[in-house]
DNA sequence: CGCTAATCTAGAACAAGTTTCAGACTTGAT
DNA sequence: ATCAAGTCTGAAACTTGTTCTAGATTAGCG
């Protein structure tokens, strides 16, 4: 909960950090090594399988520098997932979507998102947990899994500059997802209601839309 | 994560439950007493504050009593959250919404909701964080606490039947309100956003209405 | 009342996240 | 090449959620 100084860069694609310090490759690799591991934990058991010692081991580190690169379990699984992200981002971009409008474009991104994710429901379940329970010590990282979310549904709806009322809608957007993802992994909601809760909500964007179809 | 047997009731409004054994009254006043020590450590701490052995001692209960009534710290911040929300509810329905239409009488219903949870942040972050942080283990509560969102949303929206439709609707909104109450909760987002996105994603409801103003 | 099963208590013990520390190793600058 | 500062290691310690145990209390019943 104290200031902390003289820390490893905490997000690599480095958008507006305030002077991330560049790591040497040594540093990379371990950081690159530490991520791997944590996610491979991840797909096998979730949330509870990633153990600090483990990741340690596992990326042969000792602990203290796992918590020197990563200053909590919480912040090692959100930069596991803005890792995921890209990969994801990249495979998205390669085949767009193919609706004719921008709601049934961004339904069918975050659907074709949600098949990556169920393929591997336990990293995602490690991945979610931790974006959610994360406190504000954790804010910077969040906030960056949070725009590259924002660019992937922007990337989809094919708008250069939206409205306020347009980002708006994509927030909300983006508060579904996380929060039907959550209530899928915990077993509350079908894949089906996943489905619907998207293309509902996915709505938004053309009633906020200026033009239409 | 073992099957847990012999265990006192976990939700006491009894909607579905299978079969809850009665409570003697001393441990009806001891499931108070929790609840209540729960609560007040919340509204000073937050969700870190909550610590069992704290909650223990305050409500004169021993630990392994504590368990044996909420079988985790999870199932102890949900079971204070039914509890908080009924409370809730209640206040809410002495003065209904004054909006014209459905949408704006949910809206002002989640921003009264909101208002008061601004009153003790801290508490509302022990529950919204427990909430999302659930796991299976805990998924009867989890629905019984979406259950009595839902029935406060119904109610603004003064909706007997709704359709499918408008059921994914107030999923949606559901998410959404949680959704933006952590990104407020952890400084990621100002109140005025929060309301601008509960007001966003509340037209849905008009959206999915048959009838309309 | 007296018995039995269930419940409660106090406290130790265990598990995993986090912190700390002394000493070895790297790095960058001179 | 050498030195100072910063980094990494291994291991122990500390914190807090959770489990376990042995004995005291309580509740319900004949």
């Amino acid at each position: 909960m104290s200031a902390q100084v003289n820390k490893v860069a905490k997000a690599e694609p480095a958008a507006a950090a305030p002077a991330a310090p560049p790591l040497t490759e040594r540093q990379e690799a371990r950081r690159r090594r530490i991520l791997r591991a944590s996610a491979q934990l991840a797909v096998r058991g979730g949330f509870d399988a990633v153990q600090m010692r483990e990741v340690a081991e596992s990326s042969q580190v000792a602990l203290g520098t796992l918590y020197r690169y990563f200053p909590s379990k919480i912040h090692l699984l959100v930069a596991t997932m803005q890792d995921q992200l890209e990969h994801m981002h990249g495979t998205l971009r390669k085949r767009p979507p193919q609706g004719e409008t921008a709601a049934e474009r961004v339904a069918e991104t975050l659907m074709r998102a949600f098949r990556a994710l169920q393929r591997e429901p336990q990293l995602a379940d490690a991945m979610v947990r931790a974006l959610t329970f994360a406190d504000r010590s954790v804010s910077p990282e969040v906030d960056q899994v949070s725009r590259q979310t924002t660019a992937i549904i922007l990337d989809a709806m094919g708008q250069e500059d939206p409205t306020p009322q347009q980002l708006s809608a994509v927030r909300v957007i983006e508060h579904t997802w996380h929060s039907a993802l959550i209530t899928w992994l915990s077993g509350r909601a079908s894949i089906a209601q996943v489905r619907v809760d998207i293309e509902t909500v996915c709505r938004l964007i053309d009633l906020t839309s200026p033009e239409q179809a």
